[in-house]
DNA sequence: CAGAATCCGGCATGATACTG
DNA sequence: CAGTATCATGCCGGATTCTG
């Protein structure tokens, strides 16, 4: 939906932020990131027990990620029954603050916009009749 | 995946980062409201134009979504051809700074996380011969 | 010009079973 | 305990067509 555009594109598809969110708007990346960096180092159950409704499959995709990323490290216990740690680098603490902005935007103004939703609805809903 | 935890829950389903990452995680809402907050008010037609790879459809979904939750402001001005602007609500250009300390992150680490990611892939191939 | 309506495919996510 | 592997699916978003 671009085309001939004399003005240069501020948004183009490399572009910062849709780089942040093709990694991190999914929908555990950040949530973890925010656990580890109240509660430091966990192991994987400690993790999933602290994510409401955080699948298996989707904590081990999330965390092997995030580790890809250089946002967490892994250490494996050579015990049994096996234990491995979670913590994050300097680089993921670095993310948090970015994150917790982000939130406490949501929590002063999510209540406003729910309310908005719903007025909004209503008013779709007399424009109808 | 969360059993009898003795623990409170810090990341429920409904706390703020999650309706955050809900409603404004999504691929375009938070280019809109950077571009108009770069722009001020813009037409339909300039938005796409600005917005790499927009399609029609999720321009027209994503400034509806904007427009109930109360970030946008939406004028039709009854000519012919038609013409709609739209520009940021107090409320919308409250949220901008913090995206912004997102894309500042951004802009100083994705290329650090890209080579990590790619040193990872590395890694495996070596431990998996 | 600014959309509405419809159809459709792919991928993120979920559910289940199995293992060292 | 901490995963892997496989299969199933919802829905996000793209392509297309039509209209005031």
């Amino acid at each position: 939906m671009k085309e001939n555009n004399p003005d240069k594109f501020i948004l183009t598809s490399e572009c910062p932020i849709r780089q942040v969110l093709d990694r991190f708007g999914d929908k555990w990346s950040m949530l973890v990131v925010e656990l580890l960096s109240h509660r430091g180092r966990l192991r994987f159950s400690e993790i999933g027990q602290n994510i409401e409704d955080i699948s298996q499959k989707m904590l081990t995709v999330t965390l092997r990620s995030l580790e890809s990323d250089g946002l967490i490290t892994r250490e494996i216990f050579p015990e049994i029954p096996p234990r491995v740690e979670y913590e994050l680098t300097s680089l993921g603490k670095s993310l948090v603050p970015h994150i917790m902005s982000l939130t406490s935007w949501g929590i002063e103004h999510m209540a406003t916009i729910l309310e908005n939703r719903k007025a909004y609805e209503l008013k779709q809903k007399k424009t109808t009749y």
